[in-house]
DNA sequence: CGCCTTCTTGACTTTGTAGTCAAGTGCCAC
DNA sequence: GTGGCACTTGACTACAAAGTCAAGAAGGCG
C-alpha cells in the first residue's frame, strides 16, 4: 500500500542524506524533499527527528551489515573467498565508502552515546564472525596451515583493515586501496601460510 | 595583555566544546560562557562560527601532534621508548581519548571536505615519522634485530593501534586497552625480534 | 451512498542561534 | 586632560528549522 511505502521512502531518503552529509546536517525538510513528501508527512510517521534519525542509523546499520557479511562468496577456494573478503571491507568508491563513512560516524557517535555503543558492538560481532568463518573454512579444507588461530588472525586482519582503510579514506597519498590490500595480504598470507600473490592477483573490482 | 588573552580563552573553550560534543553541537553562546566572555566578544575576534571552528580545530590538532609525538621519551633503552609510544597512542582515558575522539571527527570531515585532507595527511605524516625514529633508534643501538623494515614496521603498528584503539574507544568488552597493547606489542615483538615480555610488563598509566 | 479511518497537505507557531549595532569602558599617547 | 583606539557589553534582528494544527483527499466498508 502506499502508506508504507511513503514511510520506506522517507526512510530510504534519511539514509542516504545521512551517509551524504553526516547525520548532524540532515534536516527534516530535505529528507521529506528527497522523498517526495511534504514535511508533515515525515512529522506523520516519525514525531521527532530525533526518532527518525535513530530508526534510520539503525537500518542503515543492518544494511551495511548485510551488505558485507551478507552474501557467499563467489570463489570456490577458500583463498579466493579469503580475497573477496578484504576487497569487501575496504571502503572501494560507492556503495563501501558510503559504508565506511557511516561505519565511522558510529565510532564517533558511540564515545558520546552509551546507547549506541551495543550497535557498534554488534556490527564489529558479525565483522568477526564473518572473518573467523572465511578463514576457518581454508583451514579445515587444508589451503591453509593447520593450527592457525583462527580468532587472532581474524581480529588482526580487521584491525588492518581498520587502520589502513581509514588512511584510505582521507585520501592520504601514501596509503591507497592497492597498497592497503597487499599489506592486508601480506600479514595474512605469512599467517596462514600462502603465497601473497594468491590474495592478490585478480584486478579490483570498482 | 588582557586582549589576547580573551581570545585564547576563547579557543581553548572551543577545542573543549568541540572534543565533549562534537563539532556540529558547539554553540557560539556556549563557548562564550565557557570563556567567560559575551558571544560579542567571541564576534569580536572571530567573525563567523566556521572560522572560530575551523581556527580552534587546526589549534587542537597541533595540541594533540604535539602531546603524542613531542615530547622525548622517558626510557634510556629504545625498548622501553617504543612501549611509551604504544601506550602513547592508545585511547587512555583522559587526555588522550580527547585526542582520539578529535582525530576520529577529522577522519570523518576529512572525507566530506577535501580541504582538511591535508590537515589530516600531515597529522599522519607526523605520526610516521615519529614512530619510525624510534623503531630506527632501536634498530640502530642494536635492540632490534638488524635489517628492519623501519617503514613497514611503523606502518603496520600504526594500523594495529588505529584498529584496535578504535574498538577501545566504542567499550567493545572483546576488546580492552590491555588487550590492544598486547595485541600491538606481539605483532611488534615478532617484527623486531624482541621478547613480547618487554614491551608490555610495565603497568599501564591511566 | 455516506461514514470512518488512514494518509496527506499547507499554513502557522515557536524556538534556538548566528550575527549586527550602537554605546560604554578603560587605557595609552600626546 | 583629552582624543583616539582596542576591547567589551547588552539589546536587538534575522533566519532557519522543528514541530503543531485543522482541514482536505483517498479509499475501504456498513
Amino acid at each position: 500500500m502506499a502508506a508504507t511505502d511513503a514511510r520506506a521512502r522517507i526512510l530510504e531518503a534519511a539514509c542516504d542524506l545521512i551517509a551524504a552529509d553526516g547525520i548532524d546536517a540532515v534536516r527534516i525538510a530535505r529528507v521529506a524533499t528527497r522523498a517526495r513528501a511534504s514535511t508533515s508527512l515525515v512529522h506523520h510517521y516519525f514525531s521527532t527527528r530525533e526518532e527518525l534519525l535513530e530508526e534510520a542509523l539503525v537500518h542503515s546499520y543492518e544494511q551495511v551489515g548485510d551488505e558485507r557479511f551478507g552474501d557467499d562468496p563467489e570463489s570456490r577456494t577458500a583463498t579466493g573467498a579469503l580475497a573477496e573478503a578484504i576487497d569487501e571491507c575496504l571502503p572501494l568508491p560507492g556503495a563501501q565508502e558510503r559504508g565506511w563513512v557511516l561505519w565511522v560516524e558510529l565510532w564517533l557517535r558511540a564515545v558520546r552515546s552509551p546507547e549506541l555503543r551495543p550497535v557498534a558492538v554488534r556490527l564489529y560481532g558479525r565483522y568477526s564472525e564473518w572473518m573467523q568463518s572465511v578463514i576457518r573454512a581454508g583451514v579445515e579444507s587444508g589451503e591453509f596451515r593447520s593450527g592457525v588461530d583462527t580468532e587472532a588472525a581474524a581480529r588482526t586482519t580487521m584491525a588492518l583493515i581498520d587502520g589502513f582503510g581509514v588512511r584510505c579514506l582521507i585520501r592520504d597519498p601514501n596509503m591507497d586501496l592497492e597498497r592497503a590490500r597487499s599489506l592486508v595480504a601480506r600479514e595474512l598470507a605469512a599467517e596462514l601460510g600462502i603465497e601473497i600473490e594468491s590474495l592478490v592477483v585478480r584486478p579490483m573490482e570498482v
